[in-house]
DNA sequence: TTCGATCCAGAC
DNA sequence: TCTGGATCGAAG
């Protein structure tokens, strides 16, 4: 028989050398290596140990080389399923990441193995020979003193810090081929699976009565334990010492008698699911149901294409979900619910759950490690079919997936800005496709390129134009701040804001003011000679926490004390700019004793804080909630009438050819969250600019007035949709380096796509921020199709910057329509 | 990136 | 002759 090999995506390998690698598959590994596990190999001249992804398994070929064997297998089932590794590998050619990290992805972190190289004395060596045989080298003895100090094995980071510039794998190896040392690995999973004793009668129930009256007299306890199992068959071991009062040696004495077994058994760590009876489906209206049938319509396994549900704020799309599910459940199918903020789980949850209960998993970054493994778990074998999650959750590891709903899809943090740099949106495409599924993206702002697909009926359009109960829009008012600031109002709360305010207060009814930045922080000056302070290792200020009373950098987290005066001349420290913390001191002044509530990143920096906040606003009826980007989202109380954004024009100046939609997204939902009771809401927007058109259709709802004339202007600028952009980021320390390869890369581009018209290459320009953690970043724009072309030209550069010495020192990156 | 092989220079 | 440093090339 041939041997059999495995073609397996190494961890070890950076992009430029990753490629499946054949590794030879030892008898005894032969049914447990198969596609979807991961194993563990050597890899590399040193043949360090590495994991790896098992992507397929053939018959070996006739090579020169040697191939070497696969050394242990890492999971007892496959981590990924075909279709998911297709992903992987779909993941890898589109988004410029290695298969390895894909799979990282897609994967919960409890599954990872941590393996580090660790080297150990080899049997019998003691150290008097150890010693003698490192003999004068100086980096041999240092090893030996830290093997030793050790206790006789030490993690190579160890010895690495004991060498500190130096490199001690010469003499590593040295003491290797003398046999004094031998490479040693250690591999730990994070997270075990959790286990609990579960105990079953192994005779019949007749027999185990029939024995508990026998053992009544001499053993009342086993009797006890006897006649419980009876009744409820399997029990817990701990449950059961607890209702019958007996010790784990009287059910080992059971066991020991082979009236009863015991089995190991998972249970799953589980958020706490709101219990109590499931609520029935809610109802649709007229205009819902049409959407709902409509959808439904679509899923018959052989048009597979994507849907775009646009409905204005407040118009019951979440309605449409729930029935979607339902039936989908109903067919045995599995759904996935993406959101676009964490935030917005607990109230999905809370929603889903009271119709489907415990049919609901969850996954999330800030889940605990364990509970996302679980959910994970719940997942992959069935038990659980609805999935609520963000982005990653677009890999949850669904069996039979029929549904991919992806609510609020325009948001940007769909796309992740880390390797590998995929937009759950594609992903779910690709998912869809292959299961032959639903993809539904809702939105009262659709992603102007959704729209444009959906025009060109690339998607299908469903739209929801009335607003559930038939309530009114709020009314919209624009406030210029120019003339607050002529009329000597200096603060950033305009006068008209101030008066709503407190009408509302009067009324018991609440606020909610939005703050259009991100940050969250305000900048410190000198208010004699102007000195700002800036970071040390990025180019830009530093920020003030008025809650930590530091000054820290947003891009390496850089913080330090602030001074008492200003440290060049010794003038008073001011504090400027429009922060929450900021405008939270400027409501105390203008409303005295008014309880405000603020959520920004500072406030909730702590895991179910945004809960609580929001629990908080509920139920004690704070009557200002104050935040960024974080109160615009999905949130919905009743009592809220009215909405004040202090600053709508901050993000409209940004030069990104997204900023105006981002700005005019923002401010629709915004607006939405007031006035979805019985009560109509206003809207107060304070701008300096307030003759801009975005804001103005923004402030009249006007999506379609808006989408019009924006797309007028991304056809000129060859932008998304007309084009897809492709950034090429180069980043090193030393600036000029970095520029070069740039320069480089442009160069190569432009001749590479000299024959094609689409084609757009722009820069190098640097980055928004030019230095962060001292590297120098800049970057060249490419506007044209992504197609195999340019996908074959852009990897193939990229492996190429990274391998050239030239260019050592300077690493380089690429991003499909990247979004900022 | 990480390692081994190889070459070279300087120290003993 | 040994050791440390630099450089190169390959990774199954």
């Amino acid at each position: 028989m041939a041997d059999r090999a495995a073609k397996v995506a190494v961890a070890a390998a950076a992009y430029w050398l990753d490629r499946p690698y054949s590794y030879l598959i030892p008898a005894d590994l032969a049914d447990s290596v198969v596609p979807g596990v991961r194993v563990l190999v050597q890899f590399g001249k040193g043949n360090r140990r590495t994991e790896g992804l098992v992507l397929s398994v053939g018959d070996a070929e006739k090579t020169e080389r040697r191939l070497k064997p696969v050394t242990s297998v890492l999971d007892g089932a496959p981590v990924l399923s075909p279709e998911m590794l297709r992903l992987a590998v779909w993941l890898h050619d589109r988004y410029f990441c290695t298969v390895y990290e894909a799979m990282h992805a897609m994967l919960p972190a409890g599954l990872w193995f941590r393996i580090e190289a660790s080297y150990s004395l080899c049997a019998g060596v003691d150290r008097e020979t150890a010693y003698s045989a490192a003999g004068s080298a100086k980096g041999e003895q240092l090893i030996l003193d830290a093997v030793y100090a050790h206790g006789g094995s030490c993690p190579l980071s160890d010895i690495r810090r004991v060498f500190e510039e130096a490199d001690p794998s010469r003499a590593l190896q040295s003491l290797v081929r003398k046999r004094i040392l031998e490479p040693d690995s250690t591999q730990k999973r994070r997270v075990g699976d959790k286990k609990v004793k579960m105990i079953s009668l192994a005779v019949s129930p007749e027999d185990a009565q029939e024995l508990a009256r026998r053992k009544e007299k001499r053993a009342p306890m086993q009797a006890a334990v006897l006649r419980l199992l009876c009744t409820l068959e399997r029990v817990s071991l701990s449950e059961l010492c607890y209702f019958t009062g007996a010790s784990s040696a009287t059910v080992n004495a059971l066991i020991r008698s082979e009236a009863v077994v015991s089995t190991e058994e998972e249970v799953f760590r589980r958020l706490a699911a709101p219990g109590g009876e499931l609520t029935p489906l809610p109802e649709l209206n007229d205009e819902q149901k049409a959407a709902f049938e409509g959808l439904l319509a679509l899923y018959d396994g052989s048009n597979p294409a994507a849907s775009l549900l646009y409905g204005v704020t407040g118009s019951g799309k979440t309605a449409i979900y729930v029935h979607l599910i339902d039936r989908m459940r109903s067919m045995g199918k599995s759904s996935i619910l993406l959101v676009p903020e964490i935030a917005l789980t607990p109230q999905m949850i809370r929603i889903f759950s009271s119709y489907f209960g415990e049919d609901i998993a969850v996954l999330h970054s800030s889940l605990a490690v364990g509970e996302r493994y679980d959910e994970w778990k719940r997942i992959r074998s069935g038990r659980a079919k609805v999935v609520i999650g963000t982005r990653s959750a677009v890999f949850a590891p669904c069996e039979d997936l029929g549904l991919i709903i992806i609510d609020e899809e325009q948001e940007y943090t769909y796309k992740s800005e880390n390797s590998p740099r995929y937009h759950a949106r594609d992903a779910a495409k690709f998912r869809v496709a292959a299961a032959g599924g639903l993809l539904v993206l809702g939105s009262a702002t659709p992603d102007l390129e959704s729209r444009y697909w959906a025009e060109q009926g690339r998607y299908h359009l469903f739209r929801l134009s009335s607003r559930y109960n038939a309530m009114a829009l709020p009314a919209v008012e624009i406030v210029d701040m120019r003339a607050e600031l002529k009329d000597g109002n200096g603060s950033s709360l305009s006068r008209a804001l101030c008066r709503s305010l407190r009408e509302n207060i009067e009324r018991g009814e609440q606020s909610i003011l939005f703050l259009n930045r991100r940050g969250t922080a305000s900048l410190i000056a000198c208010g004699e000679c102007g000195y700002t302070y800036t970071c040390p290792n990025c180019s830009v200020h530093l920020t003030w926490h008025g809650s930590r009373r530091r000054l820290m950098c947003h891009h390496c987290g850089y913080t330090r004390a602030l001074d008492d005066s200003c440290p060049e001349c010794g003038g008073i420290l001011n504090q400027y700019g429009t922060g929450t913390q900021k405008l939270e001191e400027e409501l105390a002044e203008a409303l005295p004793g008014v309880e405000v509530l603020r959520m920004d990143a500072d406030s909730v920096s702590h895991a179910g804080s945004h809960e609580k906040i929001l629990t908080q606003f509920r139920e004690k009826k704070v009557p200002i909630l104050l935040g960024t980007q974080m109160v615009t989202k999905g949130l919905d109380f009743e009592n809220v009438t009215l909405v004040g954004v202090i600053n709508a024009d901050q993000s409209l100046y940004t030069g990104d050819y997204r900023a105006s939609e981002r700005c005019f997204s923002l401010i629709t939902q915004v607006i939405g969250r007031s006035g979805r009771g019985t009560k109509t809401g206003r809207a107060i927007i304070q701008t300096f600019t307030p003759q801009n058109q975005v804001l103005r259709l923004a402030s009249a709802q006007d999506y379609e007035g808006f989408y019009a004339s924006e797309i007028e202007l991304r056809r000129l600028q060859n932008c998304p949709p007309f084009s897809d952009i492709v950034t090429v980021s180069a980043s090193g320390y030393d600036e000029s380096d970095v520029m070069r390869c740039c320069a480089y890369i442009r160069d190569r581009l432009k001749n590479e796509l000299i024959a094609r018209e689409d084609a757009d290459v722009l820069g190098p320009a640097p980055l928004p921020v030019v230095r962060v953690n001292n590297r120098y970043r800049y970057r060249v724009t490419v506007h044209c199709r992504f197609d195999r072309q340019i996908r074959t030209l852009i990897s193939g550069l990229l492996i190429q910057c990274n391998t050239v010495k030239e260019f050592k020192g300077v690493s380089v990156f690429a991003d499909y329509n990247p979004m900022e």
